[in-house]
RNA sequence: GCCGAUGUAGCUCAGUUGGCCAGAGCAGCUGAUUUGUAAUCAGCUGGUCGGGGGUUCGAAUCCCUCCAUCGGCUCCA
C-alpha cells in the first residue's frame, strides 16, 4: 500500500501501480472526467502513469496553469498527428504549449502551406480528437529512439535526441504519430473538442539565426466549443485596442513612407499627450533632485569608440555622417549616456556634489532591421526619458532604491497594475558578448538584487538579458496582444565611468571612480505612450488627455456664447474646443464620443439665458 | 535581415473565372436646414487599383521585381 497525500492535507491509501486517474475515479468520477494531468511531488505527470510510492498529489485540471500546459501541448501533439496525415513525410521540430495556447514548429518540404489550409488542418485535427485515440508514454533507449527518426528522417529529433541524457528519454504515441517528447500529456486526445490555427510565421531552428527556417503553425484549443468562441470574441476586442489603430482615429500619431520606415510623426494632439508626460515626469524628476542637460543629436565617432558602443554596434548602426573634411566622421546619436559622461567629466567634482543626477528628453537613433518595426513599440528614432546619476559607491543602492521608487510612482499614478520587475542578469554561457570585469559585474549584479528585495519588488530573473555594459531592473508589460515589452528600466554600470576616466575627489584628497546608474522610468515616450493607449483604450486620465472638453453648441446661434464660454475655460487652463459645425447635436454628441472627449458641454438657449452649460 | 500574408479614394471596404469611362459608406467641398443628447437632406470633388517591368487584342485581376504594412522568427545600446 502506498499513501496519496492531497493537497487539503488529506490521506488516502492505496495499492501500489494504482493510476493516477483510478485514484481520481476514487475521489469523484466528475473529477476523474476533468483531470487532465497532476503534479506528483511538484512534478507534472501524465494522469496514465502509476504511483510506485508514497506521495503528494494534486490532480490538475483546465482551472490549473499546469492543467492549460497539458491541454495545449497535447493539442501541439494532435496538431502535428493532423498535418503528418495530410503531408505525409514533413519533419517535426518542437511544438511547446506557450502561454495561450501552443505551437510546433514543422519542415513542410516541399509542401507549401498557408493559412487557406488551416481549415482543413483543423478539421483533421477534430476528427482525430473525436476518434478518442489514447496518448501513450512509453520510455525508449537512446538508441532505439535514434533508430525510430533515423529511419524516418527527421534530422530535427536525431538532433534533440543527441542533446539528450539515456535513460531519461520518452515518446509518447497517439494513433500513428509517435513524438519525442518528456511529457506530460493528455490520456488521449479526446478532451480536446475546439480548435483554431491562429498563424503561421517561419521560425530559426532552435532560435539560430544562421540555421534552417521552419514553418511555426501557433494554435489554441479548448474542452468546449463555447470556450473558444469567447475567446475570439477577446482577441477581436483586444485589437480595438492597438494603439496603432487608436493612434490613427485619435489623431495621435502617423507614420510616412517619404519621411522613413519606423520614424513616428507626432500629430498635435499625440505631441499634447507627450507633453503632459514629460512634464509630469520633469516635475517628479525635479523632486527628486536631478537636473535637466541638453545634448546634441550627433557625435563623433570617437565617442563611441571610447563608450565601446562602436565597437559593439557600429557596424550594426546607421551610418556614419562625414565631413567634406578628411576623417571626421559622426554618428546620429543612439544613446545619450557617453554625453552625460563627458559632462560628468567636464570640472572637477567633489565627494560632496554626488549623486549627481542628469536628466534629458534625449532623441536617440537606432537602425532597427526592417521586420523588427512595430507602431510606437519599436521604432527607429526615440526619445528616452533618460537620466543618469553618477554616485560613490555607498550611495548605490539608496540611489537605485530611489529611481525604483520613481517608477513605481509613475506606474502607480497611470494605474500599470500587471508589471513584472525583471533582474536581466548575463547569459553565463556567453560572457564574451558583454564587456567589463567579473568584479564589477558581480557588484552591479548584487545592487540590483539587494535594492529590488528592499523595495520588496517580486522579480524574475533572465540570464543573457542584460545590456552588454551591465545588469538590468526591466520593467515589463504587456501590450493588448498579450506581447511583452519592457518599459521602465534602471542599470548599474561600472564600465562607462572606468572607459571615460570618470572620477570625483573624495573626503581625503584622493581621486576615486563613481558608479552610474543609467535609468528610464517611461522607457522611451513613444513605446510609453503605445502601452499607455492600449491600457486605457484611449480614454486617457483627464489630467493626461489632449482634449479635456468640447463645446456643443445647439445650433449656429450659440457660438458667440460657446466662445464666451471656451475664453473661460481656457483661463482656468483646460483645453478643449467648440464644434461649431453645422451638424445636429446627436450627431456631435456622437463624434465626441467616438474621439473619447471626457467632457461634453452642450449649450442652448436655455444655457445662454442661464449662463450655464 | 528571414518565413508567410496583405496593399483599390484621406479612412473602412466591394470589385465574380482577365472584358464597357473602377464602385459604396464615412470624411472633404457646395447648398438647403438652425437643429436639445450616439449619424438631417441633396449635389459635387476625389483613385496611373503600392512603384516598375512583363504576358495579352485587352490587366485592379495572371507572371517577375522592388517598396511598404501585418503576423511571427532573429535582434533590441
Amino acid at each position: 500500500m502506498i499513501t496519496v497525500t492531497l493537497p487539503d492535507g488529506s490521506k488516502r491509501e492505496y495499492a501500489k501501480h494504482i493510476s493516477i486517474l483510478d485514484v481520481a475515479k476514487s475521489i469523484s468520477e466528475g473529477l476523474a472526467r476533468n483531470v487532465l494531468s497532476a503534479k506528483v511531488n511538484d512534478v507534472v505527470w501524465d494522469v496514465n502513469r502509476t504511483l510506485e510510492s508514497d506521495c503528494n498529489l494534486r490532480l490538475l485540471t483546465w482551472n490549473d496553469v499546469e492543467g492549460k500546459e497539458t491541454f495545449w501541448h497535447s493539442s501541439a501533439h494532435l496538431l502535428a498527428a493532423a498535418i503528418e496525415e495530410l503531408y505525409p513525410g514533413v519533419k517535426f521540430g518542437i511544438g511547446p504549449s506557450i502561454e495561450a495556447g501552443f505551437y510546433y514548429d514543422i519542415d513542410f518540404m516541399n509542401y507549401t502551406i498557408s493559412s487557406d489550409d488551416f481549415q482543413k488542418i483543423e478539421e483533421k485535427m477534430l476528427e482525430l480528437s473525436q476518434k478518442e485515440t489514447p496518448i501513450i508514454r512509453r520510455e525508449v533507449t537512446k538508441a532505439e529512439a535514434l533508430a525510430y527518426f533515423t529511419n524516418k528522417g527527421d534530422e530535427y529529433k536525431i538532433e534533440l535526441i543527441e542533446g539528450l541524457e539515456d535513460g531519461t528519454i520518452s515518446f509518447y504515441e497517439s494513433g500513428k504519430f509517435t513524438d519525442l517528447c518528456r511529457g506530460p500529456h493528455l490520456a488521449s486526445f479526446a478532451p480536446i473538442k475546439a480548435v483554431k490555427l491562429l498563424n503561421i510565421a517561419g521560425a530559426y531552428w532552435r532560435g539560430d539565426e544562421t540555421r534552417k527556417q521552419l514553418t511555426r503553425i501557433y494554435g489554441i484549443a479548448f474542452p468546449k466549443k463555447k470556450e473558444l468562441d469567447e475567446y475570439l470574441v477577446l482577441l477581436e476586442e483586444a485589437k480595438k485596442r492597438d494603439h496603432r489603430k487608436l493612434g490613427k482615429e485619435l489623431e495621435l500619431f502617423t507614420f510616412s513612407q517619404k519621411v522613413g520606415m519606423g520614424l513616428p510623426i507626432w500629430l498635435p494632439k499625440g505631441a499634447a499627450l507627450r507633453e503632459r508626460l514629460e512634464n509630469f515626469l520633469k516635475k517628479v524628476q525635479k523632486e527628486h533632485g536631478y537636473e535637466q542637460v541638453i545634448t546634441p543629436h550627433i557625435g563623433n565617432v570617437e565617442l563611441y569608440k571610447t563608450s565601446g558602443h562602436y565597437e559593439k554596434y557600429g557596424k550594426d548602426s546607421f551610418r556614419p555622417i562625414t565631413t567634406p573634411v578628411e576623417n571626421e566622421a559622426f554618428f546620429l546619436k543612439p544613446m545619450n549616456c557617453p554625453h552625460h559622461c563627458e559632462i560628468f567629466a567636464w570640472k572637477p567634482r567633489s565627494y560632496k556634489d554626488l549623486p549627481v543626477r542628469l536628466a534629458e528628453f534625449g532623441t536617440v537613433y537606432r537602425y532597427e532591421q526592417s521586420g523588427e518595426l512595430h507602431g510606437l513599440t519599436r521604432v527607429r528614432g526615440f526619445t528616452q526619458d533618460d537620466a543618469h546619476i553618477f554616485c560613490t559607491p555607498d550611495q548605490l543602492k539608496e540611489e537605485f532604491c530611489k529611481v525604483i521608487d520613481i517608477v513605481l510612482y509613475i506606474f502607480k499614478t497611470l494605474n500599470f497594475e500587471n508589471f513584472t520587475a525583471q533582474v536581466s542578469l548575463r547569459d553565463p554561457e556567453n560572457k564574451t558578448k558583454y564587456i567589463g570585469s567579473d568584479e564589477n559585474w558581480e557588484k552591479a549584479e548584487r545592487a540590483i538584487i539587494e535594492a529590488a528585495q528592499e523595495k520588496g519588488l517580486q522579480t524574475v530573473t533572465e540570464y543573457g538579458e542584460a545590456a552588454f555594459y551591465g545588469p538590468k531592473l526591466d520593467f515589463m508589460v504587456k501590450d493588448a496582444l498579450g506581447r511583452k515589452w519592457q518599459l521602465g528600466t534602471i542599470q548599474v554600470d561600472y564600465n562607462l565611468p572606468e572607459r571615460f576616466e570618470l572620477e570625483y575627489i573624495g573626503s581625503d584628497n584622493q581621486k576615486y571612480r563613481p558608479v552610474m546608474i543609467h535609468r528610464a522610468p517611461f522607457g522611451s515616450m513613444e513605446r510609453f505612450v503605445a502601452v499607455l493607449i492600449e491600457h486605457t483604450a484611449g480614454k486617457f486620465p483627464l489630467w493626461l488627455t489632449p482634449e479635456q472638453y468640447i463645446i456643443l453648441p445647439i445650433s449656429e446661434k450659440y457660438l458667440d456664447y460657446s466662445k464666451k464660454v471656451a475664453q473661460q475655460l481656457n483661463n482656468y487652463g483646460l483645453r478643449g474646443s467648440i464644434d461649431d459645425r453645422n451638424e445636429k447635436t446627436g450627431k456631435k454628441i456622437r463624434d465626441a464620443e467616438l474621439q473619447k472627449i471626457p467632457y461634453m458641454l452642450i449649450v442652448g438657449e436655455k444655457e445662454e439665458g442661464e449662463n450655464k452649460v
